[in-house]
DNA sequence: CGGAAATATAGAAACATATAAATATTTCTA
DNA sequence: TAGAAATATTTATATGTTTCTATATTTCCG
């Protein structure tokens, strides 16, 4: 079972605290240099890739980004929408947020 | 060879991008239930803490400690300070603010 | 319906990580 | 200076991660 805690609220969106199992699941997530590269191509593409797009701008066979991809989605960073048979990813932004405000209440 | 870029000021406090490579090891390092406990206990303590305590309050052996401290402080999120035999760690404030800075570039 | 296109899964190899036991190093103190 | 206390290192093992090749699944289209 998930608890979840509202923190606060900001750019007229509630943030939420995670537990820490959610917290480090996510920082795995980032800790890869591809999947940080396709955070930043979806951001310079205002926040959605098609899975076809990211395949073709890195350097990796399509199963091993296929397998990045799951992990971004696992952590909940990215959201796939199937369209017919593309998948287009979108950064969750609420996520990004949350995991923000716990790294946040770790400072002073 | 280092290359940061100077992002923004923020809480008379200048706020640096990181490269990927910093960015990674620093998530990394934050991917790990330990570490984060070790973290959320040093903010507990206004931001330091001895390494015997640490030891003291995690359910491992004093080497697996070890290991994790040495993790933070290779991501440079904690500054270790020898006191005689003992250690002091701090909590690297300004690291943390730059790798927030990065996440906060990856939003909309 | 059959083939092609897009994505996912399974399996294997190479490498990294977490942990503990044993040992080493550093530094204080009696 | 010898021993104890605090921390680090080494070594080994078990587990997890990244990547590939090969194959499967899903969905479109002629």
């Amino acid at each position: 079972m998930f608890l979840y805690f509202r923190l606060s609220l900001l750019r007229n969106q509630f943030i939420f605290r995670m537990d820490n199992k959610k917290f480090e699941k996510i920082s795995r997530a980032l800790s890869d240099a591809s999947r940080i590269t396709i955070l930043q191509e979806i951001r310079k593409k205002q926040g959605c890739l098609y899975c076809a797009e990211i395949t073709d701008m890195l350097d990796l066979t399509q199963p091993s980004v296929s397998h990045h991809l799951k992990q971004l989605v696992e952590a909940d960073l990215l959201i796939p929408e199937k369209e017919g048979r593309n998948i287009k990813y979108i950064l969750n932004q609420e996520v990004l947020a949350d995991y923000i405000a716990s790294l946040n209440l770790l400072r002073g």
